[in-house]
This record gives structure tokens, C-alpha cells and sequence, in this order.
RNA sequence: GGCGCCAUCGCCAAGUGGUAAGGCAAGGGUCUGCAAAACCCUCAUUCCCCGGUUCGAAUCCGGGUGGCGCCU
């Protein structure tokens, strides 16, 4: 007789960077005997460890951890197969009947998790060739063309917005589908999981002291030291090199700021990312914003509230 | 005490008689395959104060206040 086991709900806990999603997750998974399946799409990248805020080797022998250091930073990497390396790890986890607690603040992979995308993979040679085209023929004629081929989806980005024109022209030119269409008829219905979105949300005051001592500790740790190195083993052009903290050391390097501008400036553009987070959650579905101490996620989970069991 | 220069958004700053550029910072937002990416929107009915000239003044004149510099 073939028991049907209820999937429990899938666990994720978001926030901002510097929320303390790391150590709160790891305090939660070691009482439940949980695994942990990183939705951070720079923290998948080997090498890249300061930058990103990853969890430190003491952490991270605390609980098994999934998707940190998981690519090579040379490798074509995207949410779609991040999705599918979470799917295995979760899968995994099941198997040795424990749960999977999902950590991490990047929106899109959370989303890709949970709803699925649409089945329109890129092709590389497609891409190149659009992309040398936006640059030779600019940023209009290729809102123009889009508009020509698919109107709606024109319609809504911004023609300044090369970046998802192109991959909508890719997505044409791959498909023979316009993809307004797709996304209609995909629209992020499917639930993959049943899932549960926590959202840790720290007054902003709060953040922001959070904010500014851990970019001035990435600093003081040698952020600069790591580019240095990730550059000469050929890091250079890089996905994760673009991202807040090494695109500023990076600048360092080239002399194009100083050291005291580039901390500044990591942690501006940091404070802005945590926003546009915020931004992002508020209008996921299935999402609910927790201030701290976090209590409901504890209770939730059946345990009690840890007298002192919150991150630094 | 005298003379000169300056005073425009939180900061930098253009404008020098015709109805307040821009940058930074800030706030809000978008997001279907590089997402810590990329992109969009908002942000001085008002130019230190008071008076005058003018159809019209941030712009000209006078007086004040504040800052800077030089001289005594």
C-alpha cells in the first residue's frame, strides 16, 4: 500500500544582505536537523568569498550547506540552472529525510525555485551576434525591431534596456514564439514547491549599521588582495567580478579610486541592493516580511525562541 | 576699522534681465535564463534677508546679514 507522504512546505528565508539570514539559517538548521540550499548568485561562485558575504569555514562545518562555491566562475552560469541544481540538492536532502531549508536573497533564483521558467534556454551564438548588432546599431534600432516583432513585449522595457531587449530577440529568434506570449501563457503559475517565504526585515537603521561594519570588515580583510588574485588567475571578465564590491576593488586596482572611495561607494551601492531586495519580495507571492527577533520563523518551525541564539 | 570677492536643493554646481541646467546623495519602482546585473521614475513655484528699478529680477541698484581674502 503505497503511502503518500505530504510534502511539507519548502522553508525559505530572505532578506536583504547583512540581515543575518547565514547565521540565523544555521542556528535554525541545526535544530531541525536541516540541510541548507544557498539561493545567493554569488555565492554559487568558487574563489569569490569575501565579496560575497559567504559563510565562513566554521559555519559552514556546522551544517551541510548546498550551492556555496558550487561553480567555476567561468562557467555559464543563470537562474534556470541554478533551479535545477537546487531541485537535485532538494531532492538529495529528501532522500536522507531531512528538510531543506532554502537561504538566500536573490530573487529571480527564488522565484525560478518555485515557479519554474519559461522553457526558452539561450543560445550563445544567437546572443553574441545580437549583442555586436545593439552595438553597432544602438540601443533604438533594437527597440525597434522588437517592436516590430512583438509589440507588447516592446512595449514594456524601457529602450535603454538592452539587456532584456536582446534577450527577448533571442528568445524570438530562437523560438519563433513572441515573447509576450510565453511569459502569458507561463506567468510564474506553477507551484514547483509549496513554499513558505520569510523575509527577514530589519529596521532600516539597523541595517544600515549592519551594512557599513561589514563592508568595512571585507575591506579590512583584504577584498582588495582577493581581486588582485581572482584577476590574475584570469577572473578578469567574470559574472561575479561585476557584482558590488569587486567591481569597486576592481577600480581600485586599475587606479581609478581610491581605497576610502571604493569602501564608500561598496557600501552605497550595497544599501541600494538591499532595496531593490525589499522591492522585490514585497510583491513575491507567499512572502512574509519578519522583523526581528524572528520569533514567528522559530515558532513556525516548532521550536522555541533561542535566548541569545541570534547572529552578531 | 577699510577695501575686495562670494552667498542658487543635503553636497558640488550652471545660469548674469524673460520666467531655475547638470552631477552626487536621497526616495520610489521594474524585473521570466550574466539578477550583488540591467533599467525606469521622482526630487528648488524658487535662488541669504529687506527695500528699490523694470511689463518682467536668481540675474541691475541700495541697505542688512553671513563667509572668505587682502590692507590697517
Amino acid at each position: 500500500m503505497p503511502r503518500v507522504l505530504p510534502q511539507p512546505p519548502l522553508t525559505v528565508i530572505a532578506g536583504p544582505t547583512g540581515a543575518g539570514k547565514t547565521e540565523l539559517a544555521i542556528a535554525l538548521a541545526e535544530r531541525l536537523g536541516a540541510e541548507i540550499v544557498s539561493a545567493d548568485s554569488q555565492a554559487v561562485y568558487r574563489y569569490f568569498d569575501l565579496g560575497t558575504a559567504k559563510p565562513d569555514p566554521g559555519q559552514l562545518a556546522r551544517v551541510p550547506h548546498h550551492l556555496v562555491s558550487a561553480v567555476e566562475p567561468t562557467e555559464p552560469f543563470n537562474a534556470a540552472r541554478w533551479a535545477s541544481l537546487a531541485d537535485a540538492a532538494i531532492a538529495d536532502i529528501s532522500a536522507r529525510s531531512r528538510p531543506a531549508l532554502v537561504v538566500g536573497g536573490t530573487g529571480l533564483y527564488v522565484r525560478a525555485l518555485l515557479h519554474g521558467l519559461t522553457d526558452t534556454p539561450p543560445d550563445p551564438e544567437v546572443r553574441r551576434k545580437l549583442e555586436d548588432e545593439a552595438r553597432r546599431l544602438g540601443p533604438e534600432a533594437m527597440h525597434r525591431r522588437l517592436t516590430d516583432l512583438d509589440p507588447d513585449a516592446a512595449a514594456r522595457l524601457a529602450v535603454a534596456d538592452v539587456v532584456r531587449v536582446v534577450r527577448a530577440l533571442e528568445v524570438h529568434a530562437t523560438t519563433g514564439v513572441r515573447p509576450s506570449e510565453l511569459r502569458a501563457a507561463h506567468a510564474f503559475r506553477a507551484a514547483r514547491y509549496p513554499a513558505r517565504i520569510h523575509f527577514l526585515d530589519p529596521p532600516r537603521e539597523e541595517l544600515e549599521l549592519r551594512l557599513a561594519a561589514r563592508t568595512r570588515r571585507m575591506f579590512e580583510r583584504g577584498l582588495v588582495r582577493e581581486t588582485a588574485r581572482l584577476v590574475a588567475r584570469g577572473f578578469r571578465e567574470t559574472a561575479p567580478m561585476r557584482s558590488v564590491g569587486y567591481r569597486q576593488a576592481l577600480a581600485v586596482l586599475d587606479g581609478e579610486m581610491t581605497e576610502e572611495q571604493a569602501e564608500r561607494e561598496t557600501f552605497l551601492e550595497t544599501r541600494r541592493y538591499a532595496k531593490r531586495q525589499r522591492t522585490w519580495f514585497r510583491r513575491e507571492p507567499g512572502t512574509r516580511f519578519v522583523p526581528p527577533p524572528y520569533a514567528a520563523l522559530w515558532e513556525e518551525a516548532g521550536l522555541s525562541v533561542p535566548a541569545h541564539g541570534r547572529s552578531r
